[in-house]
RNA sequence: GCGGGCGUCGCCAAGUGGUUAAGGCAGCGGCUUGUGGCGCCGCUAUUCGGGGGUUCGAAUCCCCUCGCUCGCCCCA
């Protein structure tokens, strides 16, 4: 077998998805350029070690997925599976902070090991923004409203936005072992993925999907129960923000999130168009994070989009490429240098313009210009290109005879033409 | 990592043990060596994801492997 093929999950993107992905991307760096955000690129392999520290050893991501190997200089390392790490840690590192609070986004390949499925890849993509720096409920807010309404704009419907809080670290140690205690005293009714999470992750069980364990836990203390009054107060006042922008939501307190660092605000937006991996944007509150990776106290909020995800849901809609302007037609030596020449200036005039380059008959390379659905044709022949001049057909308009104009320029008239191009 | 379905030309597919692997779309060429959107004609898989096995004979049966897909776990 000489044939190379793709690994496991590792994904091509084709001329014909990579037009929607840039549609959305342009409609993303737009939002983040309005809302005054400013790009970090990191690298994608990282020491292992951060992601460790930063994630929580005790988490799937850092358990079962990650891509590690050695360099050859007998390093750990890591290729990404999320992006706020590396920010934090890039943050950190160069100072940033010095400069008072960062209003951030990136994108890029991220990696996991995982089983493949729609809408999940072992190498996929994310954009995500991170506001580090600010602690009130009003930039859990606004970071949500960037996601959300970035997300309308996109065209997609029928999202949902759920929130909980975790409330701060001193809330939910409390309500951990109030957890693991009540938990302890049912162990037997447990399913046998809660029965090993009991000490490693309590939290994580309140959102099993477990049948009978999830009878079970509906007796189970609440973490809104054990909120202080300050992160009820925070998280109240959360709500009034987003009804006060009108952005709907649902409270969901089994809202708990895979990643150790966060704390206050979790959300994520799921739609159900999307199968078993309903989630396009999760997020949440992470204030302990910078300072677990050697970092002032640094109270953070931000959120990832799955590029995948949001593709596959926004579809056919968002795939309408730029039309062709002109479709240049040619036949013979002289008329080839000319219909490149053409071609170029066309360009630099801003056109979009595409050259023939079959050399078969004019009726073919008019049968292209169609299928091309270019609004003009410029056709070069021997004649033409013996006088200098091109000729011009108006293509596919109104699908009415009358329409298919010709109309014969000299090479020198190029403003007037492309005035002719252009109305 | 676990469980179910699937894999025939760039795309959609018929074929389910017997000598030549339908068809449609797209592509290319011609009818029409300088004029398009229709029509007609022709060409395009020594091969059925890959490897091995059973058989006189396999795309069709068995094993392994790769990939896709759905669900679980988890997440974007």
């Amino acid at each position: 077998m000489t044939n190379f093929k793709n690994l496991r999950g590792m994904v091509d993107l084709l001329p014909a998805q990579s037009q929607g992905w840039q549609k959305v991307e342009s409609i993303a760096l737009d939002h983040f350029s309005r809302a005054g955000l400013k790009e970090i690129r990191t690298p994608i392999i990282e020491q292992t070690e951060l992601f460790l520290r930063g994630i929580g050893e005790n988490t799937d991501v850092v358990g079962k997925e990650m891509y590690n190997f050695d360099d050859r200089g007998g390093r750990s390392c890591t290729l990404r599976p999320e992006g706020t790490a590396s920010v934090a840690r890039s943050i950190v590192q160069h100072g940033l902070l010095n400069n008072g609070p960062q209003r951030l986004w990136y994108r890029g390949p991220m990696f996991r090991y995982e089983r493949p499925q729609a809408g999940r890849q072992r190498q996929f993509h994310q954009i995500g923004v991170e506001f580090v720096g600010l602690p009130s409920a009003m930039s859990d807010a606004e970071v949500i409203s960037i996601a959300w309404d970035f997300l309308k704009d996109v065209g997609l419907v029928d999202l949902t936005l759920e929130i909980n809080s975790l409330g701060s670290n001193e809330d939910r140690n409390l309500f951990k072992e109030e957890l693991k205690d009540w938990l302890n005293h049912r162990f037997d009714l447990l399913d046998e993925d809660s029965q090993k999470r009991i000490n490693v992750n309590p939290l994580r069980i309140l959102d099993s999907k477990n049948n009978s364990t999830k009878e079970l836990l509906r007796e189970a203390p609440s973490l809104n129960d054990f909120l202080s009054n300050e992160s009820k107060t925070r998280f109240d006042y959360l709500q009034e923000l987003l009804e006060n922008i009108k952005i709907p939501y649902q409270i969901n307190n089994n809202l708990v999130r895979g990643l150790d660092y966060y704390s206050h605000t979790a959300f994520e937006i799921t739609s159900d168009h999307l199968g078993s991996q309903a989630t396009v944007c999760g997020g949440g509150r992470y204030d302990s994070l910078i300072s677990e990776l050697g970092g002032p106290q640094t109270p953070s909020v931000g959120w990832a989009i799955g590029m995948e995800r949001l593709t596959i849901l926004a579809g056919e809609k968002i795939l309408h490429s730029k039309s062709l302007d002109v479709y240049v037609i040619h036949r013979g030596n002289k008329a080839e240098q000319l219909a490149l020449k053409i071609t170029c200036q066309l360009r630099s005039a801003n056109l979009t313009v595409e050259l023939d380059y079959s050399g078969s008959s004019f009726s073919k390379q008019f049968k292209r210009a169609d299928k091309s659905r270019a609004k003009w044709a410029i056709v070069i022949g021997d004649d033409e290109a013996s006088k200098d001049q091109l000729l011009m057909k108006k293509l596919r308009d109104n699908e009415k005879d009358e329409e298919r104009k010709e109309y014969i320029f000299s090479m020198e008239d190029l403003d007037q033409l492309i005035k002719k191009l252009i109305n």
